[in-house]
RNA sequence: GCCACGGUAGCUCAGCAGGUAGAGCGCGUGCUUGGUAAGCACGAGGUCGCGGGUUCAAAUCCCGCCCGUGGCUCCA
């Protein structure tokens, strides 16, 4: 809606022509003295908006001192008007609601005017408001809601007690005690940049895009290929559990009645983006697309559970700015997301533990373990008191205690759900793997699977991100790195993540082409090796290739060349004071490597293998 | 979204009682052909985040915006 606003000494205006929606007016027109005017413009969708342009013209009207006010439709404001009918109701409800306290005018609406109007000229005397509704970002019932939640928080032990919180020693547990601490009071004492923002801009693998929208990142090369060997691996392992893989739209439109009440019940900000006729909002997780195509399938018993999977580039949440920071939290991210149909709270259980074990399994290979991270599980009240024995049993997977947070009522559409909480190096906690058990959905997408006596049944459904945003490992990944400076260790990354994996250092110009010729051989066995040919020297290139984080410097000399051997610096066995050198053979060094990255996937390295041909990114 | 701080060469940063724009690294050229974490010399490189204002004169002062960071809020 958009309104501007006249205090005028008097308005007068006279009706001349009828359109063809006008109202009926018996009048000729109308003159009113030291009057607040009102030209307006209804617009589509206004019906929402209405109580917010009283409000607007009400604080204007207190302003300015006016007791009379002349409603006065005037289309030419927007290009977008509403239907007239409606734009009609809007005047005479928006007439009605200030007719309490003020005198109230309003001229007809659909007539051709002429009007003669005194403006007073004071500072307010002509002011425009463009009333909208708040949907840009759209906060939904359940972040609402969410404020409501009345939590209680347990540590469940490894000997699988439950005690209070107060109750816990927590003294062999200084992570769990930051992840609690963090959980309860929100407390933050860091004022410092986290340590993987500056490894993942030195490091060439992500960096800020400015020409974006915040929290939506350029990935160099390197950063391109980490992301892009993580995904494969984890769709690897979803699909070797049983997913299956499909793919599913971005965007959704905003109105569709079953998608319109799911959004009601998650809380993340969206992002909407208009269409021609109809306006979308882009999806935050594939649960849509997956919903929509398993609510068309016929599914029976026979088939359960059945698992969908899809790696969503991306899904999109319009978190808060101050939320944003580096690889941590995103508005465009990456993640896996499986759902797996299930006949009954029994199978929804067994899912649920064989999936929490995957989720280990998954982040583990990665290179995050047990120890990276604390769990919490998540519980309405009623679903633990019903399945206590289950819900205790999972600290026998990991003989971790575990933070749980029961809810004495369902707010949310599930009634469990675990998540695995990395703490980084300021002691900052987020989520991982995570999995749900979905109570809602089912019904409100209609899913449903027949039974052995040609019975529908609903399903319940499970949410699986078995290792949370790929973003987010790749900073879980930096952060735990940029703990090992701290303690003193040379920082890595796992070898089959890493961007190189050899380096070959020739000593002097006449080792080149030996140089190469050892390259082409690793390449060849499908290991990521670049050469140093620069004119720089030796020392410089060892340090250049250190600061990269590769795990294996070779380098050539005369005495290599001669003994047929390389000369290796492993990284992993080195510290900034003494470097572990071997001599090995060619030979020997490939199958090193082939069996350090053994069932990993494997992309090739996607950067010239001379140096001397390597512009630098950033 | 609110509050605070920041944005100067590709990178990290200095300069800011208003008066010709600086360093280190990187890059280019030359010397050097080297033995495991930074060889030497020379050179090129700048809309001082963007827009407006004050002023004879703005990187410097003022206002607005954008981006980043931290805090608050928030984080199914």
């Amino acid at each position: 809606m958009k309104l501007l606003l006249i205090h005028a000494d008097f308005m007068e205006y006279e009706v001349k022509r009828k359109t063809k929606i006008a109202e009926d007016f018996n009048k000729k027109g109308e003159r009113i003295e030291e009057v607040l005017v009102i030209f307006t413009a209804v617009e589509k969708g206004d019906e929402a908006i209405v109580e917010k342009a009283i409000g607007e013209i009400r604080d204007v009207a207190d302003k300015v001192n006016a007791k009379r006010i002349l409603i006065y439709p005037y289309a030419h404001l927007s290009s977008n008007l509403a239907d007239p009918e409606i734009a009609i109701d809007i005047l005479k409800k928006i007439e009605s609601e200030l007719r309490d306290d003020f005198e109230v005018y309003r001229a007809p609406f659909g007539w051709y005017k002429s009007f003669k109007i005194s403006c007073k000229g004071h500072p307010l005397s002509e002011l425009s408001r463009e009333i909208r509704a708040e949907e840009e970002v759209e906060v939904t019932k359940a972040l609402k809601d969410e404020e409501k939640v009345r939590s209680y928080w347990y540590i469940l032990t490894p000997s699988k007690e439950l005690v209070s919180i107060e109750d816990f020693d927590f003294n062999r547990y200084e992570k769990l005690r930051k992840f609690v601490s963090y959980e309860l009071e929100k407390r933050r004492e860091v004022d410092r940049i986290p340590p993987h923002v500056e490894l993942m801009r030195r490091l060439e693998i992500a960096d800020y895009e400015e020409a974006s929208d915040s929290g939506h990142m350029r990935w160099y090369p390197k950063g391109r290929l980490i992301k892009n060997l993580l995904e494969t691996f984890i769709t690897e392992k979803c699909v070797e559990y049983g997913a299956m893989e499909v793919e599913t739209p971005i965007m959704y439109d905003r109105a569709h009645p079953t998608l319109r009440k799911y959004l009601e019940r998650f809380p993340a900000r969206q992002y909407i983006i208009s269409g021609d006729k109809r306006d979308f909002f882009l999806r935050f997780a594939a649960c849509f697309g997956q919903f929509l195509m398993t609510s068309n399938s016929v599914i029976t018993y026979k088939n359960l559970p059945m698992k969908i999977y899809e790696l969503t580039r991306y899904s999109f949440r319009k978190e808060q700015r101050g939320e944003l920071v580096g690889l941590r939290r995103l508005r465009a991210f990456t993640m896996p997301d499986m759902h797996t149909i299930v006949r009954d709270v029994e199978e929804a259980k067994r899912e649920f533990f064989n999936q929490y074990k995957l989720s280990v399994e998954v982040l583990r290979e990665i290179g995050i373990t047990p120890d990276d991270f604390e769990i919490a599980i998540r519980v309405t009240k009623d679903f633990y008191e019903d399945n206590k024995d289950f819900i205790h049993s999972i600290v026998d997977v990991l003989k971790k205690p575990i933070l749980v947070e029961m809810w004495d009522q369902r707010f949310f559409y599930f009634v469990l759900k675990f998540e695995f909480n990395f703490i980084d190096a300021l002691d900052k906690a987020s989520a991982l793997s995570t999995v749900q058990i979905d109570v809602e959905n089912a019904e409100r997408y209609g899913i449903f699977y027949i039974d052995e006596d040609g019975g529908k049944k609903r399903p319940l459904i499970l949410h699986c991100s078995v290792s949370g945003a790929i973003e987010r490992v790749i900073y879980a990944l930096l952060e735990k790195a940029s703990m090992d400076i701290k303690s003193g260790k040379l920082p890595m990354l796992p070898i089959w993540l890493s961007p190189v994996q050899v380096r070959i250092i020739p000593i002097a110009g006449r080792h080149i082409k030996k140089a190469i010729e050892i390259a082409e051989k690793l390449k060849k066995e499908k290991i990521r090796v670049d050469v140093d040919n620069r004119d720089e020297t030796t020392g410089k290139k060892v340090r250049d290739a250190s600061t990269e984080w590769i795990p294996y410097i070779v380098v050539i000399g005369d005495k290599e060349v001669e003994m047929d051997k390389v000369s290796v610096t492993i990284r992993k066995e080195s510290t900034l004071e003494s470097q572990k050198r071997v001599e090995m053979s060619v030979d020997e060094l490939i199958d090193r490597v082939k069996e350090e990255c053994r069932d990993k996937p494997y992309k090739p390295l996607p950067l010239p293998m001379l140096l001397s041909e390597r512009a630098t990114l950033r």
